[in-house]
DNA sequence: CTGAAAGCGCTTACAG
DNA sequence: CTGAAAGCGCTTACAG
């Protein structure tokens, strides 16, 4: 048997399919009692479920939102905050019908992706990895496209229109962590930050930098290839063997202030009464290690749901409200700093 | 300026709306390289993006797979075995044009589901918690909507028609497990699992049990509240008062077992020396701590990859060639057992 | 309260 | 090699 249609349910009820469309819709004004009960058995009998292209083209609205996760890796999932976020975006639009179509893409692949290339969504939320270059032109390659835009973790621009940026405060809460870490009266601070520095990073950079410069902390930084723990300890390692052990180690993140804590209990350095450790971004998996690691918590989950709800809104009206949200952020005192 | 739709870059190459979109569809052949060239030129010049509703609604396909995580938590995304599979099923679709809707659905509220209640994808995927009878009921609902279905990770049913069941390895994993810790001649062993079972960690406690009691171990299995670290280690640290220490301690899931040897070094016991420890699906987040735990390498972005392949290969045909497949899993024989 | 009709953007079998 | 036409499933302004 094929799929119902309106036609079929329409001929079944004996009324017209817009009647059936009416009904199916929820207009209760300008249908009968007799008439609803009628078509809403058929519907039910029949197991009728309305074909969202046939909805989608006359209304030309598709009730689906994209997400594009621009990252090198295929497990491009993998980051908490990540995963987080996706979350509480994709639960946003699921309770209001919204559906998300996740797509992840290789740096060098955006123009060839279906997500570019036809228009399948009514509006594209976005999830950058690389370098600034990198971020810019892949942003404008999205802005060409005239499809509103929500732009999670990047640096507001003037020049786009019709898009959205999203943050939470990650300056904030790496001006929490260093102030925390500046009770301890540290003389030499290590940053460790990824190789490949995206904006969120910057802004933990910067704030670190400005707190403990200000209290006169020599600041050394370092990049590593955060993906491999092992690069990790040998970066911060070989930096150790050769400038000594510092004060502090900040890592941009919770894995690189776990490796770093490792390897400083290797070497027989007490955390955090020799050296303060912190994190960033409170990695729910760490709760299980019991590690008690300083760090703040990330606003994730609001971000995605915050991002969900301009966009609905968005949808609504003719422009976004506002061309900046940002997030607040919780320090996690811990037991390392 | 309105989106340009085929008639714009037909009236604008001077050609038929039917050439365009047998250019746009890269159908090459009754096309004269003149009039390719002049289409090709109108679409780039106008940024011409085909809307896939349309042709969604002409061919009676969308070009987006769905998949249901049915889970009571927000935050579904978070155990890095979904995250995996959701990559690799994401991955494979995308390479190929296809979309994958994502929709995490709250136990009690699957028929109210978009997914369920109205037409929107080709095919769906689905993931499911909960008791064995809701995942039943969830799974019977989805089956009477006559879509094709992937479902992962659950016993396959003869009675489901036009579904395919794709799982890894899970009671082979737990048996070479169980034979790593066997090695230690234990006589005693506790096997920890959630208290809501679902069926891969039925298979895995079946696979323990049977390995562990024809080796004459006594087996003990407890109950906990999985997703707080606290409450698993009062449930293991209640039995180790009452009961004593055991030989081993087999986890349900690598964050079980890292609770448990934390328990464990906090009372004075030595892992393995004292107690043998092992996870399951070997959480990559776990490599940055560093703890090296004996654990079974989960198949999950193959899962997601294979899903999605069987899942376009069925639309391709009439029905599913094997109704289930099973991937290998790999130990890793870690340090702690 | 109800329905006929137009049309959303596209594909495809067919005629020329 | 090219295009006119039908029609996919639906919504909506309008006439009755």
């Amino acid at each position: 048997m094929a799929k119902p249609n309106l036609h079929t349910v329409a001929a079944h009820a004996g009324v017209s399919i817009a009647t059936v469309s009416k009904v199916v819709n929820g207009v209760r004004y300008g249908i009968s009692e007799a008439t609803l009960e009628k078509v809403l058995a058929s519907v039910a009998e029949l197991g009728y479920r309305p074909n969202r292209a046939g909805r989608g083209l006359r209304t030309l609205r598709r009730s689906i939102i994209g997400l594009a996760i621009v990252d090198p890796s295929p497990a491009f999932l993998a980051d908490p905050f990540t995963t987080n976020l996706v979350a509480g975006l994709s639960n946003h639009l699921s309770e209001r019908g919204f559906g998300l179509l996740l797509h992840g893409i290789k740096p060098g692949q955006v123009d060839a992706s279906f997500l570019v290339k036809e228009t399948v969504v009514d509006g594209l939320c976005l999830l950058l990895s690389g370098s600034s270059e990198e971020r810019r032109d892949t942003t404008r390659l999205f802005v060409g496209l005239g499809q509103p835009l929500v732009v999670f973790q990047e640096a507001p621009s003037e020049s786009i229109a019709d898009a959205c940026f999203v943050n939470q405060d990650d300056g904030a809460g790496a001006t929490a962590l260093a102030h925390q870490v500046l009770r301890r009266g540290p003389k030499t601070a290590l940053i460790v930050i990824p190789d490949i520095v995206w904006p969120a990073i910057e802004l933990r950079l910067a704030a670190f930098s400005r707190i403990l410069e200000s209290a006169e902390v020599a600041v050394t930084v370092l990049r590593c290839d955060e993906s491999n723990p092992d690069a990790i300890a040998d970066t911060i390692g070989a930096h150790i063997d050769t400038a000594g052990r510092p004060d502090v180690i900040l890592g941009a993140n919770d894995n690189i202030a776990i490796v770093a804590m490792r390897l400083l209990q290797a070497r027989g350095a007490r955390v955090p009464e020799d050296v303060a450790v912190t994190g960033f971004n409170a990695f729910p998996s760490n709760d299980y290690a019991g590690l008690n690691l300083t760090t703040v918590r990330s606003a994730a989950y609001a971000l995605g749901e915050l991002g969900g709800r301009l966009m609905l809104e968005r949808l609504e009206t003719e422009g976004f409200e506002k061309r900046e949200y940002t997030l607040p952020v919780q320090i996690v005192p811990g037991a390392t700093a």
